[in-house]
DNA sequence: ACAAGTTGTATCGGCGCGATACATCGGAAC
DNA sequence: GTTCCGATGTATCGCGCCGATACAACTTGT
């Protein structure tokens, strides 16, 4: 229930936007986390599948994606769009911030989708993923005390820059909530959208 | 055959320096590559039970590990070591420098057992990793020219954060690199030891 | 006109993970 | 002294994800 996994996740953000096909929707979201992580077919239709099942989406005939070429035989294609339980289940996925927002693997998909999102809510995330990164570098420079010895060079190269990555990625997350913090409304720089974002209880 | 999967190497690698059981295999792989990504028992287990069926590794009843407390009715444990066709896959696998040494996944298991590889092979495992990485950093580029516009300014920042985060790695490497070529005996980043290292065959 | 590449959907086997279960042992609490 | 908790230890199950693969129709280059 509570429990939307990441990919299903990633592509009800994703349809949101517009109906897309699965070939589409590959490529949308291999750019969008980087294109390492290129998602697989091998996942990609069977998640689609499930949540057709579950009613998250719909399938439709074909996608209006080229308004050329009406006639004739296209080729076979499915579109999914969104249903309203779909639209309700994001809504109230981009409105939590639970742990399964900052794991490794869900973090990225949630960050991207930071424009659905309300300050209050990035701010938690943001706030989530840094300490669960404090935790990591304790941990690393434990077992880097504990193994001091034991450990040959090369292993402790590596568990040396495992640790520095990980500092990096909590500068790079410092500078974010401090951006967060000093423009709390949704300010970005090209998007223009003067909405709905606050209304009262903003600002910790 | 010569598709050894990672964690298969990984085990390999440690029970070459001393038998061991599940549960001190788990431990020393989990703090060898970092305390993130540590192995969970349900690919442990069915991973051993592979490599025993493989004849790479052999069962004994215990593992000689806690000389004290000699009698009585120990906790049961089952010890694992190599046998004679597992230590040649491990000295097969080790002499190798292919894709599969320089992917992801398997590129720190690879690192992490530099100890026991020749210098000529781990400058083309470096090597390798390096120019996987460039590519990377070409498609990440390209993806984010491509992309100027349509993207908003979080998912933007995801992939500078991305491609910076790879550019500090292929700085890593080439630290190594210079390391290693001007060193190529069996020197090591920073160890002062002048102990156990290098003992036989090494010096290609 | 024909080959080659791109778009597009789909499945299969295998592996890794998280959860879970169940036993034994050491030590701390009471 | 006994009771209970946490570490040690082995093992399995379900399920999601991946890489490989197959197949079909459209497009483009020559």
């Amino acid at each position: 229930m509570t429990k939307t996994d990441v990919l299903t996740l990633a592509i009800l953000g994703s349809l949101s936007e517009r109906p897309l096909h699965g070939y589409q929707l590959r490529k949308e979201l291999g750019s969008q986390l980087g294109p390492f992580r290129a998602l697989s077919y091998g996942s990609l239709y069977p998640c689609l599948k499930r949540m057709v099942a579950a009613g998250l989406i719909a399938a439709d005939g074909d996608a209006g994606d080229e308004p050329v070429r009406a006639s004739a035989s296209r080729r076979s294609r499915i579109a999914y769009r969104l249903t309203d339980a779909g639209k309700a289940q994001l809504g109230e996925e981009l409105a939590s911030a639970g742990a399964s927002s900052w794991d490794d693997d869900a973090f990225d998909v949630r960050f991207s989708m930071f424009t659905k999102t309300d300050s209050v809510t990035r701010l938690r995330i943001l706030e989530g993923r840094r300490s669960r990164l404090a935790e990591r570098l304790e941990e690393v420079s434990d077992s880097m005390r504990r193994a001091r010895d034991r450990a040959d060079a090369y292993t402790s190269e590596l568990q040396r820059h495992g640790l520095e990555r990980v500092e990096r990625e909590v500068e790079w997350l410092d500078k974010l909530i401090d951006q967060e913090r000093s423009a709390p409304g949704g300010q970005q720089p090209n998007a223009a959208t003067g909405g709905t974002t606050s209304r009262g209880e903003n600002h910790a």
